[in-house]
DNA sequence: CTAAGTCACCTTTTT
DNA sequence: GGTGACTTAG
């Protein structure tokens, strides 16, 4: 390992050993490295053994290329080193531990839909309205509660009226059919934890002892039961090396406390700091513009990144009609891009700060035939499909899984419904092992044809149990698949939707031969554990020659050439919300992470009016973070600095269509446009459809989309 | 009980 | 414009 790469505050962070230490590491100033040379050093120089130490990383991701990075610098054994996020690290803890609190260490790890269907069984369980306490805004309340670290008992007696009180109540019930059906969810990778070094001081000291060291990267994002984690296991050794930059705390909403790291030298006596502020990533103009918007905000470190690069093309801004407009300016920006430069397009980005908005992009640009990739959105472990299919083996891996089993016992159809499910459920309790309680009662009160395909399904459910036990977990599933059925569910519904949800199914069993190729000693319930753990943001790879979309939150650590931030609109982004304060401060840091990705570029485009829900467009309104960049760093500034002027404005909008275009018309289909009459949105078409109809159209109304 | 059809709500952001 | 929950006819 080459020390003398790093810059010297890098080389102070990296070479200071013994005590706890914060790094307030700015965007693209290298904090990557200086993470991946402190544990290369810890290794080579101090001596220190792979196991002893720990290190949290944001994504799976981020750790598996950690330790392939620390890999490359020092040549030795790294299987003993712990890499994860906080919740593998949870879940690595809990199943070797939890069995003194109660769980089998083959415990479910519920998602939220998982989740959100337990809270609303215990609604109405309770004989409550599901419309007074709503199963998903109830789960919220209770997701609070758990990450501030108040247990129910405490809420019931804070209580301030009996709608708390019930919350209180379903808060209780959930937490106890989550250990009854031997499951946990997300909160609990990370509470859970704590519940047994508070209780069981023998186990935080067996994990102090073998955690020497203890890293954490995106410390600005960490939650109240992640800061006490950290704190706990470091008591110790005190040698905790936190890395963060407090301009990219974005996830307040989830928990995440920006004071974590802004008292880091309260919390851990004697810890000294470093700043890292040199960036090596993007040009000075894009730097000056995104510290022109973070700078506003009063709860932030003083601090300011600067750069030997260039100072680069201006940030660029695109004015467009409507959402489809934009779409279609950001594919002309990036063919001028294309076209001027050895670029390709991998090295383009595309931000927005809803999911939502892909749709519009993605349509343009799969009819202008330029490749894209869009990484979250419906993750594709949430398909229905895939839902169902791991639901078999979340059941099969622990039985006490009422949610699982609820999802499947009439999946494909077996002449379970409704009323016999509610019948078995009365018979049987919910903490009991269902498949075993299901076979050994003789009567389930339900009628002969279904005690007789409810059995069936149980004694199958046994059967690749065992099956599991010595084969190979995709033989088996390929089995269980044919036996079900699943395959000819999906072929006779005979849909291009059936057909996809097919092909996930079959995606869905690659991903396992994929996960029992890169595993020693695959094991059920571990591939269920690493599948309820996985996100989108891990499949990100380097695309050949396809642009890249996401949601801003996803972005954060990566870095493009070109980078397009859309919707720059009031109520989008900063995106306001009724019922909700403000949190300006946090949209300003997003934006300031939006900014931070680019390297040579940045385009910012807005829509003078958006649609929303597929309903009526909706007229916009410039966001004020346009407003809040010096004009001289913006390309094409407007004149007047005012708001559209009005709905009329949309009169003078220019389009791109010329005659002689190929267009597509929703009923008409597609056609050449022969004549032009007129400009702006009022102008008349004549088309010349393929039908060999002719047809003359109002742009404005006529929705034409150019094919060519 | 099933399957097809209608309705309501939805959109911040994710482990 | 898409999903999941509820309704209604066989």
């Amino acid at each position: 390992m080459d020390i003398k790469s790093l810059n010297d505050r890098q080389k102070n962070a990296v070479l200071t050993i013994g005590g706890p230490m914060l790094v307030f590491a700015g965007a693209g100033s290298g904090k990557t490295r200086v993470l991946t040379y402190k544990i290369a050093y810890l290794i080579q120089e101090i001596g220190m053994l792979p196991e002893n130490i720990l290190a949290v990383t944001f994504t799976n991701k981020a750790a598996q290329e950690m330790k392939s990075r620390v890999h490359d610098l020092v040549d030795v054994d790294l299987s003993g080193i712990t890499i994860g996020t906080f919740h593998s690290i949870g879940a690595m803890i809990l199943r070797k531990e939890i069995g003194r609190l109660g769980w089998d260490s083959n415990f479910t790890i519920y998602d939220q839909t998982d989740s959100k269907s337990l809270v609303k069984n215990i609604i109405k369980d309770l004989n409550l309205d599901l419309k007074m306490y709503d199963p998903k805004s109830t789960l919220i309340k209770i997701s609070i509660a758990k990450n501030s670290m108040q247990s129910f008992e405490t809420l019931i007696k804070s209580s301030k009226n009996i709608h708390e009180e019930k919350i209180a109540q379903i808060y209780k019930e959930y937490e106890q059919n989550l250990k009854g059906n031997n499951c946990l969810d997300f909160d609990d990778l990370l509470v859970k934890p704590l519940d047994l070094f508070n209780q069981f001081p023998e186990v935080l000291n067996k994990y102090q002892n073998k955690f020497k060291y203890i890293l954490v990267d995106e410390y600005q994002d960490t939650n109240k039961p992640q800061f006490e984690f950290i704190k706990l296991l470091s008591e110790l050794h005190k040698d905790v090396f936190a890395v963060g930059d407090d301009d990219q705390s974005i996830y307040g909403w989830r928990g995440a406390d920006i004071s974590n790291i802004l008292n880091f030298q309260n919390t851990y006596a004697d810890s000294k700091i470093v700043k890292l502020e040199e960036n090596y990533r993007s040009t000075q103009n894009i730097l000056e513009a995104a510290w022109s918007v973070v700078s506003r905000n009063q709860n932030r470190a003083d601090k300011k990144l600067w750069t030997k690069n260039d100072t680069g093309d201006k940030i660029r801004l695109i004015d467009a009609f409507n959402e489809k407009d934009e779409a279609l300016r950001i594919i002309k920006d990036i063919s001028e891009i294309k076209k001027n430069k050895d670029v390709s397009y991998d090295d383009i980005l595309i931000l927005y700060r809803t999911n939502a908005q892909s749709r519009a992009i993605e349509d343009a640009f799969i009819k202008n035939g330029i490749l894209y990739n869009v990484v979250g959105g419906v993750k594709f472990y949430d398909r229905k499909e895939v839902k169902d299919l791991l639901a078999y083996l979340k059941l099969i891996n622990n039985p006490k899984d009422t949610i699982s089993f609820d999802r499947i016992v009439n999946f494909p159809a077996r002449g379970i419904g409704k009323t016999s499910l509610d019948k078995i459920h009365k018979k049987i309790d919910s903490s009991d092992n269902l498949i075993e309680c299901i076979l050994d009662l003789k009567d389930l009160g339900v009628g002969k044809k279904q005690t007789k395909s409810i059995n069936e399904f149980c004694n199958s459910i046994n059967f690749y149990k065992k099956r599991f036990d010595n084969e190979s977990i995709s033989i088996v599933v390929k089995d269980l698949i044919d036996e079900m059925k699943i395959r000819e569910f999906y072929k006779n519904q005979n849909t291009s939707e059936s057909e996809e949800r097919w092909l996930n199914i079959e995606e869905c069993i690659t991903g396992i031969v994929e996960y029992e190729n890169s595993n020693e000693n695959p094991q059920l319930s571990e591939y269920l554990e690493e599948v309820s753990l996985f996100t989108d943001l891990d499949s990100i790879n380097e695309q050949h020659d396809k642009v890249t979309m996401m949601t801003i939150h996803a972005s954060k650590g990566l870095e493009f050439d070109y980078v397009f931030i859309a919707g720059l609109e009031k109520g989008l982004f900063p995106i306001e919300r009724i019922f909700e304060e403000e949190n300006l401060e946090e949209e300003r840091r997003l934006f300031y992470v939006a900014m931070t990705r680019a390297q040579k570029k940045v385009v910012l485009s807005y829509a003078r009016s958006r649609r929303r829900f597929g309903g009526e467009p909706i007229p916009t309104t410039k966001s004020r973070f346009i407003q809040e960049i010096p004009e001289n760093l913006i390309d094409n500034f407007m004149a007047s600095n005012q708001d559209f002027i009005s709905n009329n404005s949309f009169n003078d909008f220019e389009f791109d269509l010329k005659t002689g275009n190929i267009v597509y018309h929703k009923i008409f289909g597609k056609g050449k446009v022969e004549r032009i009459d007129g400009s702006g949105s009022k102008a008349k078409i004549t088309i010349l459809f393929f039908n060999n109809t002719r047809k003359k159209l109002i742009y404005k109304y006529a929705n034409l989309e150019i094919i060519e």
